[in-house]
DNA sequence: TTTTACGTACAGTTTAAACTGTACAAACTT
DNA sequence: AAGTTTGTACAGTTTAAACTGTACGTAAAA
């Protein structure tokens, strides 16, 4: 049997602790539904999820499916059961902090490749007409300067997984 | 004289670092001055922003005190000129990271206390009626779990700034 | 003192993100 | 095979973030 100020303490927890979950990227509901499950330690079908949060089932589809890809939760087996079932993995800190550096490094590089683009194209344009005056900066430094600063984001987020 | 080619490559090479610029937490609008003031290293007025970016007055002056407060930009004074004067700041990486990782630090702490608060209000309640149930887990443990999560996420950001 | 120029507060608008509801395909049940 | 149940696509709505325009306080200029 639950208490009330039982649940308005997991209330209290959970609205907090998902604020912070929020900072890794994370959508509101998402934040919220992944620290109901680390709280309750649940296994929970979409329907129950959707009731206990008060939420559309969609969201709840669309959330876990979120979480699950980042390895937030995991899909639970049993037989006999037809719903999809969930549970919330447990070691906060070591799942949120690799998946967050992935997201960082996966971004970073993203962008590095478009930057290399860029130098290309520079590549097979009219150098004069973009060196010709003297006054302006080179931008062919600038964009040196900006791909070095991509590098070494990737590489710091890289270096912490270790 | 600023040729139209070099107009295109600035503009193409400003959107591409804005947007990993946004990846620090600043707004699209944020991201593309910074990226501007950092391509042409020019010092500029909030008019003469405006009017690059071909965006509104008010918003130049709201990003680039975001940006101020970042520390990514700085106020330059010159004599006789009466308008606010602003330059990025070139030490990309080291800029970033730390005020990124400052964001963190600032906000994860503050959870923290957030969390404490709730803790001590625990302490005050009625034992019984929070314990009383042995099936659904204790709250009391899951808070101190989420509180150390709070701390290894502090500490860590902490950590990286040197 | 009056006038002009500048930055910003604030209310309002636009744009994007988050969330919902219906409707449907796939899989299970009978 | 027909009837249920389940998850999700997709279009639509709501909510929040981003941005604009007017209007005003402050300070320099006349």
């Amino acid at each position: 049997m639950i208490t009330h100020e039982k649940q308005v303490l997991m209330k209290k927890i959970m609205n907090e602790f998902a604020k912070t979950v929020e900072l890794f990227g994370l959508t509101p509901l998402e934040a919220r539904l992944f620290a109901y499950l680390y709280l309750t330690e649940d296994i929970m079908t979409l329907d129950e999820m959707s009731e206990a949060l008060g939420k559309s089932k969609t969201s709840m589809s669309t959330s876990i499916r979120g979480l699950a890809e980042l390895n937030l939760v995991s899909r639970v087996w049993r037989k006999g059961v037809r719903k999809d079932l969930y549970r919330a993995n447990t070691q906060l800190f070591k799942l949120f902090i690799t998946s967050y550096m992935n997201k960082w490094v996966d971004a970073t590089n993203h962008r590095k490749e478009g930057l290399y683009e860029i130098k290309k194209w520079l590549q097979t344009q009219d150098k004069d007409a973009i060196h010709s005056d003297d006054t302006a900066p080179d931008l062919d430094e600038k964009l040196d300067q900006i791909i070095t600063f991509h590098k070494q984001v990737a590489t710091f987020f890289n270096n912490l997984q270790k």
